[in-house]
DNA sequence: CTCACGCGCGAGAGCGCTCTCACGGAGCTC
DNA sequence: GAGCTCCGTGAGAGCGCTCTCGCGCGTGAG
């Protein structure tokens, strides 16, 4: 039952359709250069035997894999507790998918995986790497970077977003959380306070710089520090409250940082949004069309940004291999995109 | 600056080592019956070159991939709607990783996904597949069975948990609902409605099951359905209020659903768990404890059924191969696992 | 009609590895 | 000390594929 048939070569093609196995190869590899013919006679011996390319094989002489690693950093449970990472998945899995790519996931979890990963990407089972690491201070990129594997990474590295040659999808974090408080602002709020995400990471940091974009000289006090959970967002709320009870209007670093705060605040007594509007990041739906009063927000498009990340790998791949060895590039690197967010008005603000 | 070094190969090592390409490979793949001297020169030279195996090469021998298929049907966007996929996903990871194992994820949407990940598994990519299908009439199993690759369920299958050979690792759901029921019924309810989930799931299906174990014959009027979605929750809570002005206790099929009922309550005025007590399923977490009041829930180690599906079909694997070819299996064929919910107390009931 | 050219195809090498098999030498028995 | 076993090692075949090379044939030019 479990006995593997065994399962059709080349050569068994090659016999069946009376051609050699060289012929069989270039049909199954597009066919150019093979009468049409032949063509068709091949194609319906593969269909007959139910041929299947052994990858393997393929592999070991092309140096091709057609297999893509997706590394998720991941001591951040936060990824784990909203769709964003499913999200950014699937749109990767998507693009792939359409190109006859694999991915191949790798969650890692501590320092001895990240040990383990860089191994693996240096040991050329994988065409390319899509890595998300959030942290500012992670090791993790730099080591894949010297491994020599083509990546591409999900939101700016900490570590020097412009070094040369490295390439990431981002979501405009910074124009995002302008367009929030200046909505704020244009509501006629003034006390415009900010919560901000764990601030090493690069999400969070160029939030806080949005915000200050805005705020230019605001009261420093309108500033708590938070960690992207809802506990924090309620410890960072009430400090706020407590600093500056005249505070009018709340942006929080994103919906979970913002569910927290509206807890306080109507704990507190405050209406959302009469005496205190608020303002989220992300549109992660099962908690921001939740809350109560539901969460005005920022979105960004996540699946998009996986698509992308996927996208700007294959052409980078693509280009290393037409061009063969012929010198240094001829052109067109790949380079970093930012991807626009939106406001979505709900009723919190 | 892309120029891939030439990775050294065991003829290389075997060199600098001064032994045979044989040696070489044995020392790679554990070192029995090689003596410790040569073993240590052979490791030496292997951490001096930076030898990484091919992969490939070896593949095309062994018939191993040592490459797992995790494929994730989903028409559902339920699936990414909380984080269940994710965790599943980290609970097998981790048990691939521990030995050795790469995970191949395919993400599947729509019909035309089904033949090419059918062709997939059949072309001998991988040793096996981990599947996710929680929708009864699903083609999907059928076809991966079919494709006679060694397959463990996530989720009892939908067509015939019991046929012959099928693996799965459930959680039990019908024990779990009953145990949420029992508890509404020891808070002294007595008008106990149940909102169902998408009763084309399993899961759905046996927590419904569940419910009628305890409220053996449960005025039907109590019974709503819906589709795990918050959404649904309100449409069948409304319709609960409506027919059932007397319900004293809401069992939700999940925490989304439930969530969604929480919130008609409160607009219909009634106060939770006072006038109606609420408990939900999974054990969400950015949900359940999010919501007003706190849910009572029924949870799940969703990790550790991922963690089990990986074990079982790890282990699935070696019995085939250990006992080479001889005749059938030696005995204890794997079977499949239904793991313990627990409740979970907060304020909702 | 001859020759050059090019296109379609087959022959064969070789990718990096595993694994079988045969061989040399150490240790044993008698 | 002759013959045996047995362990550790090397030689070499071959996994299924791609790709280069060269041959033969048809075509167009001279």
């Amino acid at each position: 039952m479990t006995d593997t048939a065994p399962r059709p070569t080349l050569e068994a093609v090659a016999a069946r359709a009376g051609v050699s196995r060289a012929t069989v190869s270039r049909v199954v590899n597009g066919g150019d250069g093979v009468r049409d013919a032949l063509v068709e006679r091949v194609r319906k011996a593969v269909d007959e035997l139910g041929y299947v390319p052994n990858q393997a094989a393929r592999s070991l002489v092309t140096r091709r894999h057609d297999a893509i690693a997706v590394v998720v950093a991941e001591p951040e449970t936060r990824v784990f507790a909203d769709p964003f990472f499913a999200l950014q998945l699937r749109g990767i899995s998507k693009e792939l998918t359409a190109h006859d790519n694999q991915l191949v996931l790798l969650l890692t979890e501590g320092r001895d995986d990240h040990a383990r990963v860089g191994r693996y990407l240096a040991g050329g089972h994988v065409d390319g790497a899509l890595v998300f690491s959030l942290h500012l201070h992670d090791p993790l990129p730099e080591l894949i970077q010297r491994a020599g594997v083509p990546t591409v990474f999900g939101g700016r590295p900490g570590w020097s977003g412009d070094r040369q040659g490295v390439v990431y999808v981002d979501s405009d974090n910074r124009g995002g959380a302008r367009d929030a408080v200046r909505h704020l602002a244009g509501l006629g709020r003034t006390r415009i306070a900010h919560i901000t995400g764990a601030l090493d990471q690069t999400s969070a940091a160029d939030r806080l710089d949005g915000y200050r974009d805005v705020m230019v000289d605001a009261d420093p006090r309108l500033i708590a520090e938070a960690d992207f959970t809802p506990a924090g967002g309620e410890r960072a709320m009430r400090e706020l409250l407590d600093r500056c009870p005249d505070v009018d209007a709340v942006f929080a670093a994103n919906d979970l940082t913002a569910s927290g705060a509206l807890r306080v605040l109507r704990e507190s007594g405050r209406r959302v949004p009469d005496d205190i509007a608020v303002i989220g990041f992300d549109d992660m739906l099962p908690v921001a069309e939740q809350t109560d009063p539901p969460l005005t927000t920022v979105r960004q498009d996540i699946e998009e940004m996986g698509r992308l990340m996927a996208r700007l790998l294959l052409r980078e791949l693509d280009r290393g291999t037409s061009h063969g060895g012929s010198g240094e590039a001829t052109g067109d690197t790949p380079s970093s995109v930012v991807l626009p967010t939106t406001l979505v008005r709900r009723a919190s603000a």
